[in-house]
Parts: C-alpha cells; structure tokens; sequence
DNA sequence: GGGAGGTGCCTCAGCCCTAAGGTGACGCCT
DNA sequence: AGGCGTCACCTTAGGGCTGAGGCACCTCCC
C-alpha cells in the first residue's frame, strides 16, 4: 500500500493529492485534516468515558454547563444553546432526557414569562461532580504524548486561531 | 456576564471550573475543548463550500476518495470506509446516494464474488474538479489568521499528536 | 394602550449516522 | 466434498441533530 511507518493518515491523503493534482497547494489540508480526524478521536474517547457513567456527550456537556454556571446551578435553554452552539430544538430535546432522568428540572421563569429556568438536580450535580474527574482524566491521558511544553504551545496556537476566526463565544442564532 | 475582549469561548469555561472547581486541574481542556470548537467552525465553513457544488461532506468525502486514487477511479466500499471512518452502513448509504446522482457506478469484483467497485463517473470526477480548488481555498481562509510559521508548527504539532496517539491510518471494524 | 417586531421555547419532518444482524461468497482443512 | 470461520456488503431500527415553523410573551414606540 505504502510506507505508513511514522506516518499518520493525512501523510499518506498529501501524498495522494500531490501524485494526482499536482498542481495545487493542499498544504492547508495538512492542519485542517489533521483537526478533524483528532476532534473524532477525542469525540470517541469521550464517549466511552461518560458510557461508564452512564451519560453521553449531549447529556455531560448540558450538566457540565450547569455546574459552571455555579450556584444555584441554573441556566435557561437560550444560554445552553449558546454555549453548546447547537439549535433551540436540540436543547429541548437534551433537557426533555435529562429531565426525564431526573437529572434536571424546569421550571417557568418569574422573571419573563417566556423563559425556562433549567436548574441542576443534587442527582445531576452528583452525577456531573462523579464523572468529570474520570473526564478530565481521560483528556490528560489523551494529550499524555506530548510533552508540556508541545501542549502550552499547542493550546496557545489553537487559542489564536479560535480568536482570530473571530468567534464571538455564544454563537448559534435561533432560526425563530 | 463576563470580560470576553480579546478571549475566546474556552478562557470563560476555563475561568469558571477554576472558580467552581478550584481542586481540579482542567488544563487539558484547553487544548482539547479549542480542538472541538475548531473542528466545528471547519464544519460549517466547508459545508457551504460544499453546497455551493450541489455536494455535501459525506459526499465529497467519497468523490475525494475515489478521486485520490488516482486512475481508473475505483476503490471498494470498504476500503471506502476505512478512509472515511464511517462503519460500512454508513457508506452503503452514500454510495446510495450518489449512484442515483450518477457521480459514481457501482459493479460487482471479478476476482472477488463478493466485493464490489466503486467507480467514479466522468460526471463524479468533472464535479470534484470543480469543487476542489474552492474547497482549497476555504481551508486557506481559515488558516488565514496565523502566518506561516505558526500554521507549520500548528501542523507539526496536531501530525506528532495523532502519531502519538498510535492511530493506524484506517480504523473503523465493521461490525461483521 | 395598542400594535409591530423581537424573543424564548417547543414541535415536527427529514437527514445521516451507528449498532446489530442478515445473506452470500471465499478459503482453508479434513 | 463438505464444513467452518471469515469477509464484504446490505438492511433496518433508532438516536441526535438541523431547519422551518408555530405560539405565547415581552418591549418599544407611536
């Protein structure tokens, strides 16, 4: 097939490109390429590390949002959805799960009648406070070939990308 | 709710877990959560590219696959899946879709009765053609924040990381 | 104070995926 | 030849998300 030997996937995709088109610059693939296919190893990882919890990655990053947020652990469907940059309908349909699992409540807002207060049950605090050690565990394990020094200047990279792409923080817009 | 001049979403989440969880140590997030954040924002950037060809991602996944390849275009569905790192249904399914829009044919092995080959159409290739270069020059806009020197490095980074996380190019077991 | 526009959440159809299981073909071994 | 384990692909049920739309409520301004 081909010399795979310290390589990795995307050496083997350039060298395919650079044979059949030779006359374009995929460089840029190289960095691109390379974010997705370790987003999809993180994403996997995460995934068995919350299954032994009994969550999934939908469900922690809701909980989790919650117990940022600090005391009284409450937060309205709006500002989950822009932090968890995904649609009004599917924040619904996360809380409609966790509110099930009594891992969360709603309640209607005194404050605007509009408004959902999602607040974090003691079940869901203690649920998030057990698997976010394991969690956070499983991150470190992950980045554990790199050196300290490779991981500050990769985080400080990935960090002036993100603010160079001018992401304001919070970002889906409701399609209402 | 927060001084985000000059941060990114990550720093707010970061400042926060150190407020709520002071005992735990969330500095992995920082790489980890960025890379998330990053794949998402390369999604959504190469999905209107994508549209703006009548294609979408899983689609374009294939034609580049195949196209890749280099003559006569042709790879079977499970060496399809390998590169995608979809399980085999999930490729039946694009191939579905892409056979009734004639970008590629399938037929079946000589030499192996149960394998198929793919085979990219003139109209499949004529359609990845086309696409490529804006495709390119989606990912270039990305990339456009950092200078040269801070993308090589970013790239060299995410390549040693992937190495040391010992993925073998080509993953995913079918379920067989 | 009453209407217009905006906001917050929910509903629903449709998409693409996974996980599990089925069918037919291959290949080795007796 | 026949049997057994494996392999390649397809099928199906179900899950989570998006995008579009609906309804109630709030806000602002005439």
């Amino acid at each position: 097939m081909s010399d795979r030997a310290g390589g990795d996937a995307m050496d083997e995709i350039l060298r395919q490109w650079a044979r059949e088109r030779p006359d374009l610059d995929c460089s840029p693939m190289g960095v691109i390429g390379r974010i997705s296919q370790l987003q999809r190893e993180v994403f996997l990882a995460q995934r068995a590390t919350f299954a032994r919890h009994g969550l999934d990655a939908p469900s922690f990053d809701v909980l989790a949002a919650l117990r940022r947020a600090g005391e009284p652990y409450q937060l309205t469907p709006t500002a989950l959805m822009r932090t968890a940059l995904v649609t009004s309908g599917a924040i619904t349909q996360r809380l409609d799960r966790l509110e099930e699992r009594g891992l969360i409540t709603r309640g209607r807002s005194d404050a605007d009648g509009r408004a959902v207060v999602v607040t974090l049950t003691d079940a869901g605090r203690t649920a998030l406070d057990t698997a976010l050690p394991d969690h956070l565990e499983t991150e470190r394990d992950m980045l554990a070939g790199l050196t300290d020094d490779e991981r500050d200047q990769l985080g400080a990279l990935l960090r002036r990308w993100l603010v160079a792409l001018g992401r304001v923080p919070g970002g889906i817009p409701d399609p209402s």
